[in-house]
DNA sequence: TATACGTGGAG
DNA sequence: TCTCCAAGTAT
């Protein structure tokens, strides 16, 4: 932890990044922008709870459709706990970290029940709700609700790694740069400052080649004076990825419907549909394959994927089998002519389409 | 502090 | 093809 004290730098960032975000603040979804909030207009915190959780580790690009799913469906928060958890993870398949799915609708249970449908309006009563973590908290509690908070994401780390020449190796330099951050948050219009960070690191204070020659903040940046900007931020090395092997099975029905089973709540792809698989925990010397069929049949591999994880990259042997009896095994039997359209992982989505290269 | 947890797009 | 990485959280 470190002790940064206020700097006139950093007190100095408000006035040029807010000026800038007034003439080029991105146009968001689930954003008011900088001229509506002038003319009154209020945040929703449930359109922002809703896209800061969409967001986590997900580029805006993939979350906009979602968003606009997820809003027309459920407009309000208590609309969000009255549905149906299924229907939910149904919607969020696709987008990625599932627990995140499992933690939105148990957050709007508890904001439902427990405050009325009204969301805290602290950090600490926002940190204390499913799924919502230190930035998340300060992300709301700024945007929604105008709270000084400190919101630092990985644009803002970027851009103040480089403003300070902070040469910590993240994330341990999160302390030192939280600090910072306070020391330049305003008082007046925090959430736009916070946004307006984000929005200068996504198009301005980019990972590579950053456009300096456009930033507001240039004349007071350290690495942009010593033509060091692209050396921030200094990051921990990163850990190879094991290999795993695994194997999915394709149980057809003779009018074609597929069987499909529910994950478990906890773990890899949590409490979503897929296809009947072996563990992926195994190493590639263990036993796998055929022999963690669900059920004996005349199974037959039909193809191998690959699909990279965070963590490991995944090497999937398909095997598919045309069935007779009734059994659902535990799972269901989804029709033919719907497989296409359940809402599945992507891994699911690529091992079904190398069993049926026509369908898909 | 370290690890588990998805996906798709950019360079 | 490959590496990086995008508004992180939970444990």
């Amino acid at each position: 932890m470190s002790s940064a004290k206020p700097s006139p730098i950093s007190a100095g960032i408000a006035p040029p990044l807010l000026a800038w975000y007034d003439r080029h603040a991105r146009t968001l979804p689930w954003r008011v922008s900088p001229e509506d909030r002038e003319h009154g207009v209020v945040a929703d915190p449930y359109r922002v709870w809703l896209s800061e959780i969409m967001l986590q580790q997900t580029t805006v690009q993939a979350v906009k459709s979602y968003f606009d799913v997820f809003v027309r469906r459920w407009p309000t928060v208590n609309d969000l706990a009255a549905a149906d958890t299924g229907d939910v993870m149904k919607a969020w398949a696709g987008l990625g970290y599932y627990s995140r799915a499992r933690n939105l609708k148990k957050c709007a249970d508890q904001v439902a029940t427990e405050f009325g449908g009204v969301f805290p309006q602290t950090e600490e009563g926002l940190r204390a709700l499913p799924g919502i973590g230190p930035y998340t908290a300060a992300a709301i509690a700024a945007i929604a609700f105008d709270v000084p908070a400190a919101v630092v994401d990985g644009n803002i780390e970027r851009v103040f790694t480089r403003l300070f020449e902070i040469d910590t190796p993240l994330p341990s330099a999160k302390p030192e740069i939280t600090t910072l951050v306070g020391s330049a948050t305003p008082d007046e219009r925090p959430g736009d400052f916070a946004q307006a960070l984000m929005d200068l690191g996504a198009t301005i204070c980019t990972p590579k080649r950053p456009a300096c020659a456009l930033c507001p903040l240039d004349e007071g940046c350290a690495a942009r004076v010593s033509g060091r900007q692209e050396a921030f931020p200094v990051k921990a090395p990163k850990k190879t990825k094991p290999v795993r092997k695994g194997a999915a099975f394709v149980a057809e029905r003779g009018d074609g419907a597929v069987l499909l089973v529910k994950r478990p709540d906890k773990g890899l792809l949590g409490g979503m549909s897929g296809l009947p698989t072996s563990n992926w925990t195994v190493r590639a010397d263990g036993k796998t394959g055929i022999s963690a069929a669900p059920f004996e049949a005349q199974w037959r591999q039909t193809g191998m994927i690959s699909h990279v994880f965070t963590h490991f990259e995944l090497r999937l042997e398909v095997f598919h089998a045309v069935v007779t009896g009734t059994d659902d095994y535990g799972g269901w039997w989804s029709a033919s002519d719907s497989l296409a359209e359940e809402a599945l992982p992507t891994v699911m989505k690529k091992a079904l389409a190398s069993a049926f290269p026509d369908r898909f």
